[in-house]
DNA sequence: TGTTTGTTCGCACGAGTTGCAGATTAGCAC
DNA sequence: GTGCTAATCTGCAACTCGTGCGAACAAACA
């Protein structure tokens, strides 16, 4: 995702407007490695501009996914995550603490389906289950 | 998944129950590749069945879950698509029309990851989006 | 056939998310 | 700075998918 500034910006040259909550979203998101749900953002949102709606921050959330500054992960059912990392990666998600890691993989494009031919894949998604370091060690 | 047959024989010998409900699920899910939803499941079988109640099919499909004869895919955050295939496979996705067709993918074990050396894998599972034959087609 | 225990069903509820409409405000022109 | 207008915010209702609960029911077995 890019910086707050950058989408300052953007979004004025797209006619949309910069409102404090927005700016307080984008910077919540920046740089941020968490993985977050809607419900943990309004949290931290909340803390520092009481009174912010839940539904701005999804408002707010489904225009940088559809804007592709914003990408969502889902696991297993659960609530949507949001990941400012949009580069080519994955993720490993630990089933004890419900953490997610970022992870890079190699070698994708050399694995070996019995895809059907008529079948056009356009993007693949790894996701790795297990359990994380604090877990294993805890 | 077991056949019909053997999951009768399965449920008795745990001290489950064979109801004509459970038996009706058994078939409608012997050999199907369509990762139908519940919703789905209960449509078909209330033709068959009327009365059946969404209810017991939820239960039953999690029963089988839980007994390990059924696998479960989620995919973005949809509703939960049941798989009576539960040998060691991967899916590709239609985003067109929403079909989910069950793939082998041979390699993964290659695969160069940078993931965390204390994060512990377990499994891993991975989904193809792209376009299906009919939808290419068409 | 009777008893026991698991099952079914319907309803209410819960989480997560979206639709709606009125009040509010950013962005721009003057 | 003031006013205008369209975009935004907010709160609530509604919606989807799934689960908890309890009364009625039925499979399994003696």
């Amino acid at each position: 995702m890019r910086s707050p500034q950058e989408l300052t910006e953007r979004f004025r040259s797209e006619g949309l407007k910069v409102t404090p909550q927005r700016q307080l979203l984008f910077s919540l998101l920046h740089n941020n490695t968490e993985h977050p749900t809607a419900e943990a953002l309004y949290s931290t949102a909340s803390e520092q501009m009481p009174g912010i709606s839940l539904r701005t921050v999804y408002q707010t959330l489904s225009d940088l996914t559809s804007m592709g500054e914003l990408g969502q992960v889902s696991i297993d059912n659960g609530p949507a995550r949001f990941d400012p990392n949009i580069t080519d990666h994955h993720h490993a998600v630990c089933d004890i603490c419900g953490a997610i890691f970022d992870i890079h993989v190699d070698g994708t494009a050399k694995l070996a389906t019995n895809i059907d031919s008529g079948f056009t894949p356009s993007s693949m998604s790894i996701v790795y289950h297990g359990s994380c370091a604090s877990c294993v060690a805890a």
